[in-house]
DNA sequence: GTTCTAGAAC
DNA sequence: GTTCTAGAAC
């Protein structure tokens, strides 16, 4: 504890708050003001923007007026980090101010579950995805120092703490100083960091080799049992208040406190768990063989796609068919146990009883999305109580079979608070019984690919989830907001692809400005689409599939190729050539003298991600109607040289073989993006995909937004070029030959070539 | 995918 | 002045 200086009379106070949200920083600024005789301000980013968000610099702005005025500030806002805190003590710099900080340092868990709880918050802090947020926030605190430029820091880690600190600032009167220095601190930073790096590693490896160990071998996974119950108990003890003094054996206590509600995000906030039960395979009588080979090529499609995320299927019985199939298949693929399992349990209680924390679960719904009927729908609907009914309902009123919707939990519901779920993924699944609707008759083909359409939703569903989970750490309020906002556009999405996320409808009831209304508009639209389009039951489905992790959001600009694909009659005149699985047509912004496109006119193959084994010769076909309009086009002028590939990641939904000459002479040509998608790895040779597709069954994709950014080169020599107009200018006169690499495997095809 | 705009960077 | 970037809108 630092040596109190001494006050002067009566300064300004401008009062920092640090503390992650639901930690109760705006209810301290209203209970001291209440009382104070001395003149507020609280200023809050929240609330500054008038009903938009808030930026920084209006709370600076506003800070630094009142200060002026002599008022004294409380800036509201979660300033966890040294950087977000510095602009605003640099308000404070001058004799007649004094800078302070009050850190509301509470139990990460209370501060969750107020965030969970509000839901007029201005914040706009939601439901499920607070306590990621929480979680991530804290993760990266920085408690202040008084060498950051504070006169006093004042820490209160528990709920009687911040009362002794509303009555000290209550009190406060205009003439009145508090003493400088730190106050109310029970662990020094640097042993806290210490305890959780000790603790984590003690508590994830278990974790791991627990699932790997266990996974497969034994149908009884039981994962992360021991480790929690060891933060249980640590929490437990972290909540007997502790007001007594800085002791070393306290600080040492308070140390693996901390530690313990880091560990508790790890298992919580790291391992994002999906547990699903088979799908269609019950009462739908789907056959078991079937089901079990796409659960494994599901699951093998999407167990590398995430981190921090694992996948469980689950049944009630040992005596399971399905499980012991799908056990049997994974094991001789070479999948991540970390990453899949099975597990014989209840999928209603699989933390309270089999010690498996699952944030998300899956539903083998109905097509009605109704409780009752019996299995695991009737189980999920029964346990979750009505708040999934109506999470369920107000988004979406049925499912076509092979799709999935994801609903967010509500926290109210006994699902979230006793197994910690926070959303339910409903799925519906082939029906291959003849007593249920949309019975198949047996007809496999079909059922195959609904229940591959079926897992694909499902999965990719909880990618959303994953996603939004694990992105980076919020730094203030305001880029919490844009999170949230960005994790409406994804569901938004989602939705117009069938898997719909119903996003808290609180949010969308806040008075939070026109921009985050008109965003969910566009997400309400799209999910009116998925059910009302029954003739192309199956569009939305499948246009979904890319690389089959992330999902693939095509925009209404981005349509206009799978429309010609679909109808190409409708659009004769602008089309080379129409044929039963191809379409050729010039691009509408040619990027070099001849540019064309020959389109894959198979539904549901929108980028190079979807293609699979079955392709191939859909694949050999694009490249042969491309390499004969080359030809053709190399008969008209000799000098050209052409190449044929995909873009790795395209905007344009259907699949598109690029033929496009090298030269790159192009008002359309414009900028970086341009020149690099065809110009790095992230173009696509045809002849490479077609060898990928033989060889491994499944395409290559170098989609990494670096390669679009790249420094510019030429094409030829391989030289760097500053920008675009200087790069045109030197391909336009560079004479180098192609590198050998392209000139090899018939990657590049010209006059030369066609004359052999 | 494109266009437009504004602001930053050079 | 030009180029680049990011965001929004389409």
């Amino acid at each position: 504890m630092d040596e109190a200086s001494g006050p002067k009379e009566g300064n300004v106070v401008l009062a920092i708050l640090v503390g992650a949200p639901g930690s109760g920083k705006s209810t301290f600024c209203e209970e001291v003001m209440r009382s104070s005789t001395r003149p507020w301000l609280r200023v809050c980013q929240d609330t500054i923007g008038n009903g938009k968000a808030g930026s920084k610099a209006q709370c600076l702005n506003s800070a630094a007026k009142a200060l002026k005025d002599g008022k004294s500030v409380f800036i509201d806002r979660c300033n966890l980090v040294k950087e977000q805190r510095s602009e605003f003590i640099k308000l404070g710099v001058g004799p007649e101010i004094d800078v302070h900080a009050v850190v509301l340092d509470l139990p990460a868990k209370l501060c969750i579950s107020r965030s969970v709880k509000r839901s007029g918050h201005e914040g706009n802090l939601q439901g499920g995805k607070a306590a990621a947020v929480v979680n991530r926030m804290l993760q990266n605190k920085e408690l202040p120092k008084l060498s950051e430029g504070f006169n006093r820091i004042t820490f209160c880690q528990s709920e009687s703490d911040v009362k002794d600190a509303v009555k000290t600032y209550g009190t406060l009167g205009p003439l009145d100083n508090l003493p400088h220095g730190c106050f109310g601190q029970k662990n020094p930073d640097s042993k806290i960091q210490v305890g959780i790096m000790k603790f984590l590693k003690k508590t994830t490896v278990p974790v791991d080799t627990a699932s790997r160990e266990k996974g497969i071998g034994n149908s009884t996974s039981q994962i992360p049992g021991k480790n929690d119950s060891c933060c249980k108990d640590i929490e437990n003890n972290s909540s007997i208040p502790n007001d007594t003094k800085l002791e070393s054996e306290k600080v040492e206590g308070r140390a693996i406190d901390y530690a313990g509600s880091y560990a508790n995000q790890v298992s919580l906030d790291d391992t994002l768990t999906l547990a699903f039960p088979s799908i269609s395979t019950a009462d739908f009588q789907f056959n078991h063989e079937k089901a079990a080979d796409i659960i494994v090529e599901k699951v093998a499609e999407f167990s590398n796609k995430f981190e921090n995320a694992r996948l469980v299927l689950v049944d009630l019985t040992h005596k399971s068919k399905i499980l012991a199939l799908v056990k049997t298949k994974v094991a001789e693929k070479n999948i991540d146990t970390r990453k899949f399992f099975t597990h014989v349990g209840d999928i209603t209680r699989l933390y309270s009883t089999g010690g498996l924390r699952c944030n998300v679960i899956a539903n083998a719904a109905n097509w009605r999305l109704k409780p009752g009927g019996g299995g695991v729908n009737a189980a999920i609907f029964n346990a979750a109580g009505p708040e999934l009914e109506s999470a369920t309902k107000e988004k979406v009123k049925s499912l076509s079979p092979g799709n999935a919707v994801v609903v967010p939990l509500p926290s109210s519901s006994p699902l979230f608070t006793r197994e910690g779920v926070t959303h339910v993924i409903h799925v519906l699944g082939p029906n291959m019984n003849p007593q249920r609707p949309n019975c198949l008759n047996n007809d496999y083909n079909k059922g195959c690919k609904i229940l591959q359409d079926a897992y694909t939703s499902l999965f990719e569903g909880f990618v959303s989830i994953v996603r939004n989970q694990a992105e980076k750490p919020v730094e203030n309020n305001v880029n919490l907001e844009r999170k949230s906002l960005e994790f409406q556009d994804q569901s938004e999405g989602c939705s117009r692809n069938n898997v719909t996320n119903t996003d808290q409808k609180s949010k969308r009831d806040a008075d939070h400005g026109s921009e985050k209304n008109k965003k969910y508009k566009g997400a309400q639209d799209g999910s009116e689409l998925t059910f009302t389009d029954s003739r192309d039951q199956k569009v939305d489905s499948e246009h979904r599939r890319n690389d089959g992790g992330i999902s693939k959001v095509w925009g209404s600009w981005a349509q206009a190729l799978h429309q010609i694909a679909m109808h190409p009659e409708k659009h004769k005149d602008d089309l080379l050539e129409i044929s039963e699985d191809v379409v050729v047509l010039n691009d509408m912004f040619p990027k070099a003298k001849k540019h064309l496109l020959v389109l894959a006119r198979t539904r549901g193959l929108d980028c190079l991600a979807d293609i699979q084994n079955e392709h191939l010769e859909i694949l050999k076909k694009l490249h042969a109607v491309g390499l004969k309009w080359a030809k053709k086009f190399l008969n008209e002028n000799a000098s050209l040289v052409f190449r044929l590939g995909y873009h790795s990641a395209p905007s344009m939904r259907q699949l598109h073989l690029h033929v496009i000459s090298q030269d790159f002479e192009s008002k359309h040509l414009k900028n970086k993006k341009h020149w690099n998608s065809f110009n790095t790895a992230f173009f696509r040779d045809s002849v490479d995909v077609i060898d990928d597709i033989s060889n491994h069954g499944k395409a290559t994709l170098k989609d990494d937004d670096k390669l679009l950014s790249m420094e510019l080169r030429c094409n030829k020599c391989r030289s760097a070029h500053p920008n675009i107009p200087r790069l045109k200018l030197h391909i336009s006169n560079c004479q180098s030959p192609f590198p050998s690499y392209l000139l090899q495997n018939g990657r590049l095809v010209s006059a030369s070539e066609d004359t052999l």
